[in-house]
DNA sequence: GAAATAATTTAGCTTTGACTAAATTTTATT
DNA sequence: AATAAAATTTAGTCAAAGCTAAATTATTTC
């Protein structure tokens, strides 16, 4: 078994990669941890066969470290999602217990957890949760800061481990699954307003690129 | 926070020192470790002022330290009982997975647990779980071995951990809370025989000595 | 009570994963 | 193209836990 350390070094290079590339210094600066300290595993991910790596040229995992980190992503998104359904956790605070149990369960664990939760593809978030065979549903990348005015959209998914952040989400209402209106965006990274409901409200520019939708349907369609 | 390995051994010398007393043979016996790596940790957690150690002496766990080891107990029994009601594990898997996650979850997953399952008192095995003030149940201590012939009895508490022996006893249908009635006992560290419900029964001497009962009646009370 | 045996500790080494400081390579700027 | 800045790696340490082998202390036996 791989150590929880190795592990999470596997889960973040997998989100930096998503993302684009995974360099030493970012992978550094997400684990709060020295370049040094980053370089010295990529070395042991490279001869361990989980990653290629590069000096200079950043790492990008082998097909069996992507399988390593599906593996971790889905036991922390069936965690997040047993324990606001089955523990109830408020939202803003499972990313924190589940990063510390996605190490410790068993595949059994999993299974049970997968089962009782009926092979659900969603966390609470409305992050894509791996299926066992490393497929991925779905994944909302519609941010909702962009939207045309008028638009009527979902909300999908909402990405933040920040429990701040997910507090005030809730706060103002917008958890994956409700229906929103776009009504205008201000130029030069201004706030947008949208209705919730029949509520109106301005968020942040920030915010709302960290929110993801689904179009049910834009102004240039209705025009 | 201590570390894994550090409350591992604070549970461990916990229990030897319940069963008499803790010596660093026998600590390094239980933890399959080498004496050696024992004697550090008893210095260090001497220096932590977690148990009063004394070279060649065996240590003792300061109330600090039985402190923590109650707590990490109460994670496992909870733990125990939980993956039985709710995950609907066997109870023969429930001490691996039990021994990983206690470590890892945090006082709101205690919580939790506590209040889902109605602040129990026993695990599944019939071990008392410690409360939150570190108080404990009743512990059944009783041996089936060495009861009366005659007695009427309720299997309390089958002290195990190895999931063969637990698949056997639950084979034989001597899960806690069963009524047997105690029947012969061969002299000599000779088998007993019992009867469980209409059949009857025999069964080793070791065993009958790792499953504690209730007395309901004796023999010599009937005469 | 001395010798033999058992238990325990000491000394010195290994691995894992972190760190800092110095050196090197790459990238950006002029 | 040369230099400055940024990114990355190398070298050398540290702490936690483990180990083996040798030394020491306790206990038991004759």
């Amino acid at each position: 078994m791989l150590s929880a350390n190795i592990q999470d070094y596997i889960k973040v290079i997998y989100k930096l990669q998503e993302a684009g590339s995974a360099t030493t210094n970012e992978i550094a600066k997400v684990m709060n941890v020295s370049s040094a300290s980053v370089t010295n595993m990529c070395k042991k991910l490279g001869e361990l066969h989980l990653a290629q790596y590069e000096s200079y040229r950043g790492i990008t995992l082998t097909p069996a470290g992507m399988n390593i980190a599906l593996e971790i992503i889905r036991h922390h998104r069936l965690l997040e999602l047993y324990l606001t359904e089955a523990l109830g956790y408020s939202w803003d605070k499972v990313h924190d217990e589940a990063e510390r149990l996605e190490h410790h369960i068993s595949e059994e664990f999993e299974d049970k957890l997968d089962a009782l939760l009926g092979s659900p593809q969603y966390d609470p978030h409305g992050d894509p949760i791996p299926a066992r065979d490393g497929s991925l549903p779905y994944t909302h990348r519609t941010p909702l800061y962009g939207s045309a005015p008028g638009s009527r959209l979902i909300i999908r998914r909402v990405s933040s481990t920040s429990p701040e952040f997910l507090r005030y989400i809730k706060h103002i209402g917008l958890m994956p699954g409700t229906e929103i209106q776009m009504i205008c965006q201000e130029p030069f990274d201004g706030p947008i307003t949208i209705t919730v409901g029949d509520e109106s409200r301005s968020i942040g520019a920030e915010t709302a690129q960290n929110i993801f939708v689904e179009h049910l349907s834009s102004y240039t369609d209705m025009a």
